[in-house]
DNA sequence: TAGATTGTTAATCGATTAACAATC
DNA sequence: TAGATTGTTAATCGATTAACAATC
């Protein structure tokens, strides 16, 4: 049984590759508006990105693009392909927990629409953040968490609070059937085996850069 | 030649390693602030972080914190050996290019602190946003990043601002003596050698949860 | 055709895990 | 002492890179 020609996989993609993918997209989307045309070696990606080439080709033929031989890849496909491969034409809905200024500026951040992710709402526990407007959303009580999220059949939270309230918030966006979690908040969050849960540490990023201006 | 007692280190540790010592040094103070008591196993670590306990003992091991065994590590000393190895206790001065709803929340972020990062200035292009109060700073023209840095003696700068001028803002940045770069502009930045810079790309946590929830 | 570039298999490298002796 | 836990060497695993035949 061969894979199928649509570009079937065998192999869910790593961490790693996700990542990588998003980097070719990134400059491909950046090349295609130049306008330089449509047309791209691996060997070219490779050298921008300051990868090796098999990596690339290896990327690209896990999400089922294919090349020409003598040509390269055409930068159009490969950007399809990734948009597919990653599930950005399928639109995702999100409630912002945590209207804070992180929250604010995560639940106004414009680029997101581009992935297929929009906020639907912004929740807070504090009475003094409750009325407040983000763009176009006004700041609800956290109350109304499971409301909102059967409202506008939102999948995802963004955790945008503080460490000792973030577990709380996680554990009541997941009883209202929330299937991931997406969590800026400065602890570890965890969630029953459905839920995916991914953790974005800006202490931890920050960390290596500490680390590497210690060693100079 | 062997190593030096206070834990002298052969080999530089690499990203993963910097991750997990974080992640271990999240975990321990939470557990001191618990005042569960002095001592704590590998095992116990890995198993609250889901990993493998030799993984904890080699990498405790390569900042130089020694266990006891039967009794396990001193939770107190592993904190202080991270905070050494990752430089927490070397101050750090940050300024931030960008003084929109992003550049905002990290330039307000209260948990750097710890880490031994202070936001000094937060500086803008744009004639709007200057004046601007950002907690105990207020917005200033992008013109005067030189002397800001200078001033304040800034290492790192930090990019919240549109994919457009991020490498723009980037080589003034460097221009001015900065020695690394903490992006969130959506984009590729780059720096000459001597420069260390790390990307916070918010799409690309994004694309890692769209495509496990198009998995299923 | 000749040559550039892909696609893929094999080799290498590094990181994780397993095994186990050393230690208190 | 016996037993739990560390520290370290060896084995495994996966990811990256090198080599090269296939292709247009």
């Amino acid at each position: 049984m061969k894979p199928s020609p649509t570009g079937g996989r065998r192999h869910p993609l790593r961490r790693a590759h996700v990542e990588r993918l998003m980097h070719y997209y990134h400059l491909l989307q950046e090349f295609r508006a130049q306008g330089v045309g449509g047309k791209i070696s691996s060997s070219r990606i490779a050298e921008l990105l300051d990868l090796d080439d098999t990596l690339v080709r290896k990327d690209l033929a896990a999400i089922g693009v294919r090349g020409c031989p003598r040509v390269g890849y055409i930068a159009e496909e490969v950007v399809a392909a990734i948009h597919k491969a990653l599930g950005f034409g399928e639109p995702r809905r999100a409630v912002v927990i945590g209207g804070g200024r992180l929250g604010g500026a995560i639940a106004s951040y414009p680029g997101f629409a581009k992935y297929g992710l929009t906020v639907v709402a912004v929740l807070d526990a504090d009475p003094e953040k409750i009325g407040h407007r983000i763009g176009d959303l006004v700041v609800r009580p956290l109350d109304e968490l499971a409301e909102a999220v059967a409202e506008h059949r939102a999948e995802v939270a963004i955790l945008t609070l503080p460490a000792e309230s973030a577990q709380d918030a996680a554990d009541k966006a997941v009883a209202a059937g929330i299937r991931a979690l997406w969590s800026f908040a400065p602890t570890q969050v965890s969630a029953p085996p459905g839920v995916r849960v991914r953790h974005e540490h800006l202490s931890t990023g920050f960390a290596e850069l500490a680390y590497h201006l210690k060693r100079g």
